[in-house]
RNA sequence: GGGGCGGUAGCUCAGCUGGUCAGAGCAGCGGACUCAUAAUCCGUCGGUCACGGGUUCAAGUCCCGUCCGCCCUACCA
């Protein structure tokens, strides 16, 4: 394409490691790899950043009752928990930040000194009541009276914990004053907060009026400490956003930041505001571009409920993936929730997915027209242009799809390769290549449709790609693809030329008997 | 209290600035076909578009109110 390289940096929220992974971190993390895939193969300089949110009270807790060390604990769980997901899940993250690494302590401690410096941040007086559980401080509806062994007291309405009072000296960020920069970056970029109704909500929370952010803690001391004292570390979120920089460079590499930033953020909408409003109000400060966008996505239901980490209703990736794949996995969420909103998962929905659109629809396509290919021309893929008909569908669908992943649209980037399987299907049977076969008058149309199949199904297996990691690879080399599927430019994927011969292969999405 | 988002066929959902908008997929039912993973293709059943008002020549589509679900946020206590 005439195109010209374009930088993608796109992240995931950091993780924080006290909580075991599950679909929710997995939704997010899938999703943030289709974007940077699917860039990738446009020959984009893209980078992929995700980790691990490793600091504060709560994890030192944990540490202890575990009788280890919180860097031991959280290394740990990064090894056996966190870093297998990835795995588990195909996401092809270009660097995995953890906030315990030197490099992101180095990176903070440059970032607050220029913030602290520039008169960003003061001394001030702090009381409030702090939940653990939640690492927040807490308004006085936030509690309810506990119950049980807490009776009497006022406990946190998430959690069910008492809160602590806390009255310490901290250093507070001057966010106040960010408001009105705040809501004319949100007026002139409407794209920066996506999709609406979470630029909506975030507008109103900043026109609410903002409040200075306590940024400091010095009550415990796992977490980094602030330059200019040492009694104080860096409150865990404040620090935290800061991966998205530290990762590539701030204050000590500046041509690989100057390379790298602004990012894409990708994080649920619960997260969103803190992306979207301290955030952008921290780089304003620092004097660093504002991110490109902050796309909060939905959650996950179940049972029309919210997935939770605090109520355990989280399902582990690993039960889906055992029974229906890696590639079913990631190809369910993208392409059954439209991103951005809410989505309902559940087995029954996940099963008849998996059998009418990639077994009876993509694998079964791709099976009937590779047996066509050896039994009617050997193998050999008749070296002539597609019909004009689906060769028009094909690069229209092509140039839809891609569109849609500019607007972070991935189940309509989907549903437009999925248009070309369905295509394809039916022009198999308005065809009917065995009719053809029998006539030897026919012959060039039966050329003229193998080849148009072979060609539809080779795109399709571009456009999926950055979906289905696996069996997108396995389809390409089986209709005559040369190399790896992630390699081909996907904004030309209805072009793609192959061996020309194809090969028989066991069923991509096999059949799964109900349990 | 303020704000936001939803409530459309059995299920999951599309329907932007009002006028073939009453749709898609899946499931169900009927038929066709045999290249294929008992797959495919065609046809078909199915909804008072949460409820009640209003604006309009015309409203899922705008306004008001009500009910239900969810989310954000405050304050009195």
């Amino acid at each position: 394409m005439e195109t010209m390289p374009e930088r993608f940096t796109v992240t995931t929220p950091i993780y924080y490691v006290n909580d075991v992974p599950h679909i929710g971190h997995a939704y997010n993390e899938v999703a943030t790899d289709v974007l940077a895939r699917w860039h990738r193969m446009r020959g984009d300089d893209t980078f992929m950043l995700t980790g691990t949110d490793e600091h504060g009270q709560k994890i030192m807790r944990t540490a202890a009752a575990h009788d280890t060390s919180p860097q031991e604990w959280t290394d740990r769980l990064v090894e056996t928990a966190w870093k297998p997901q990835l795995d588990l899940l195909d996401i092809a993250n270009d660097d995995f930040i953890r906030t315990t690494e030197e490099r992101h302590e180095r990176g903070v401690k440059i970032f607050l000194q220029r913030l602290y410096d520039a008169g960003w941040i003061y001394h001030g007086e702090f009381e409030a009541e702090y939940c653990v559980g939640c690492e927040e401080y807490k308004t006085a509806s936030d509690l309810v009276p506990g119950t049980g062994e807490y009776e009497g007291q006022l406990v946190c309405a998430i959690h069910s914990r008492p809160v602590e009072t806390v009255r310490e000296a901290n250093y507070f960020f001057k966010l106040s004053e960010f408001q009105q920069q705040l809501l004319d970056l949100y007026a002139d970029r409407p794209d920066y907060v996506q999709p609406e109704h979470v630029r909506n909500e975030v507008r109103s929370f900043v026109s609410q009026g903002l409040t200075d952010l306590s940024i400091s803690r010095s009550t415990f001391d796992w977490g980094i400490e602030v330059p200019w004292d040492e009694d104080h570390v860096v409150y865990v979120w404040f620090e935290a956003l800061l991966n998205y920089v530290t990762a590539i460079g701030y204050g000590v590499d500046d041509e690989t930041f100057e390379r790298r930033w602004p990012a894409v953020h990708i994080v649920g909408k619960d997260i969103a505001r803190f992306h979207a409003v301290i955030w952008p109000a921290m780089q304003m400060a620092a004097g660093i571009p504002v991110s490109d966008h902050v796309f909060g996505h939905g959650w996950l239901l179940v049972g029309g409920e919210k997935m939770s980490k605090s109520k355990a209703t989280g399902i582990e990736p690993r039960q889906i993936t055992d029974v229906f794949g890696v590639d079913a996995f990631r190809y369910y969420f993208m392409r059954a929730i439209a991103f951005g909103s809410d989505g309902s998962f559940s087995w029954e929905d996940l099963d008849a997915r998996y059998h009418s659109e990639l077994a009876n629809g993509l694998g079964n396509l791709a099976s009937r027209a590779i047996a066509m290919v050896q039994k009617y021309r050997d193998g050999v893929v008749p070296d002539v242009a597609p019909v004009p008909e689906v060769a028009e569908l094909l690069e229209a669908s092509v140039t839809r799809a891609d569109a849609a992943i500019d607007r972070f649209q991935i189940h309509e980037a989907i549903d437009q390769a999925m248009r070309i399987v369905d295509r394809l299907n039916g022009f198999v049977t308005e065809q009917a290549p065995w009719v053809l076969a029998k006539d030897d008058a026919r012959q060039d149309e039966l050329d003229a449709v193998l080849a148009t199949l072979v060609q539809g199904i080779g795109t399709a297996a571009i456009l999926l790609a950055p979906v289905m990691t696996r069996s997108t690879q396995s389809l390409w080399a089986a209709v005559g693809g040369e190399g790896e599927v992630r390699d081909q430019p996907i904004r030309s994927a209805h072009a793609w030329r192959g061996t020309g011969r194809v090969e028989t292969i066991p069923p991509l999405f096999p059949r799964v008997e109900a349990q």
